[in-house]
DNA sequence: GATGAATGAGCATTCATTCAT
DNA sequence: GATGAATGAATGCTCATTCAT
């Protein structure tokens, strides 16, 4: 119990790492094995395939993701504060785990490309947020998709120049920036 | 020959087509060569190698907009303008061939991850318009590798969200708003 | 596991087999897997390619009998007594295994070509004992790589003779006269 | 005319020197194209494939090396003067044309294997005399194949010796003690 | 649960050969 | 005769997956 589960927890931790390294499809099943020091066929003990793996390593994040922004929306007085909080909670969870936040960022077209627009996430929680900031008047009313594209920009792009070395501070050095500039673009 | 160039043509765009719908490891030199009906060994004589081919269909278009935005940069008076200029190139090149930009957008990381950073690029145009106009006062001093990439990313997200199908008019529509929000994150 | 060793002693056998028939570029792995029954893959469970497998039957044998040599050499009182046992110990072998000795002596070319000559080899045994003889006065000091490549083609060619069926009997039934022969031209 | 057999004369010397230095298999027809500076279509004006292109270039010289043998022995007064006259001929045409030499030694086995024994060969024409000798009492009789692989062994080992760069003299250089050698062995 | 040898469909790539120019 | 782009069957090799231990 206790040992399949770190097993499971090692291999989903090791295969991670190595498809941030190489890609999803460039890492084998010989790979993670190996480096995970188990057995080729141990893997799927745990998880019906590879894609699966990589699969399951995208969403359970990208849901938690999804969920605690949601929290943070909920618990905010108004748009400028629920975006300061998910920027912060943004920032703070790519500094606490860089590894799986480039693997998020990086791989995201291979998983969202065939994932329900409806389902929960990130951005289905903004642009309900923002929505509502404009029906109650709090921001001008603008082309709602459009609005929540810009802002989603200004928080994930800074997370790619992180991810390639571009900025060289934690990320949440720079939360209190992106946020207000979501803020300008938004109410402008 | 007429032929061997028109041969070439035929299977980069043919490529470029499948490499969208189902990625370029899904994507086998057999479905290539059935699209474009030509035989599997043709594709060998024009390029080295499957890769080859994925590279220089990015690289070549990657190279070809950082070229054409420098040279809006060159030609625009301020910052301002040359947002303008570049947005509404970026925006007009995203509606004359969205297969193009789906591509260029989706599989950028796979081969940003091995490109040198100094190398032109549309990030390192940006970064020079940008640094140019804090040197002159003409917006004010920040840190300029934070607010390119929260630039990058208003005119970056609005294209995927577009690729993703939840933005309905063309990008060009876009274009003012989107150069507008540039500004005001980079002059406040 | 037995298993393991038991199939990758079959695939060398049964590849050993057909490098002989038809040489080993004619033979495709298919052509190895199909007669051992065994699937294609497997052949890289044990080898890491086809070339390798070529050559460490090639190898391996080759320092055998090299090390088989030397030891007849040490042991034996004088050059004479020394050719005596290696053109026997040499005749046995084929005898006992005529297959491999097809495949050494037809594909020699090909592996020699890239192998160190100052590694063991039959060439070099003989070279060390004719030198010694000749320092010794056993016999009369000539050039000593002629010397030894005349040797060794007086035992090489019969039983090439024998590979393409133009001698009938056992290889070891020319042992003594070989030997002779080689005592004579060195001996004169 | 005179181009067409300057280019046929061109693209055997080119393939002759590739398939020494890398070996049949392994030289493609682009290589010989792109050495002899000719299009790949060019060789099948000339030859029906690389294998026929192969093969002529063994058969012709290995038949006119033959013919050239059985001339000397002809001409010869007994088998000593035949087995002097035969040797200087080889070493002498080994010296001439060190490559196609290489050819013929290093890929004897590869078309022997499917000729005819009885057709000419230096095997057949060194087996003639020596029975011949034996017949007239010139040299004791012996099994005649036995005997004719030594000599054949002494003659040619020195060569493959030379290939691989053990002897450092020119072949002819060694005649006169090969020759002795092969009467010795006879003679004893 | 864990192992790892074996599987075999599938892939990228090669290359002798053809043929329209 | 010469060209070289195009062909496509054939090959070596990979790797996700299975299963007997």
């Amino acid at each position: 119990m206790a040992r399949g589960t770190a097993t499971k927890k090692l291999m989903a931790r090791t295969a991670l790492q190595l498809f941030v390294e190489k890609g999803v499809r460039e890492t084998t099943i010989r790979d993670i094995a190996a480096a995970a020091d188990v057995a080729e066929g141990t893997l799927y003990r745990h998880y019906a395939s590879k894609e699966e793996l990589a699969e399951s390593l995208f969403t359970e994040s990208y849901e938690t993701m999804s969920g605690e922004l949601a929290a943070v929306c909920r618990e905010a007085q108004g748009l400028r504060a629920a975006l300061d909080g998910m920027v912060a909670l943004f920032c703070r969870a790519y500094d606490a785990d860089a590894v799986l936040f480039r693997y998020l960022l990086l791989s995201q077209h291979q998983f969202l490309r065939q994932r329900d627009p409806a389902l929960p996430s990130p951005s289905n929680v903004i642009k309900d947020a923002v929505a509502a900031a404009m029906a109650r008047g709090e921001i001008p009313k603008r082309d709602l998709e459009l609005q929540v594209a810009m802002v989603m920009g200004i928080v994930l792009q800074p997370a790619v120049a992180k991810v390639y070395g571009r900025l060289e501070n934690e990320m949440s050095a720079y939360a209190a920036d992106i946020a207000a500039a979501c803020w300008q673009v938004l109410s402008a």
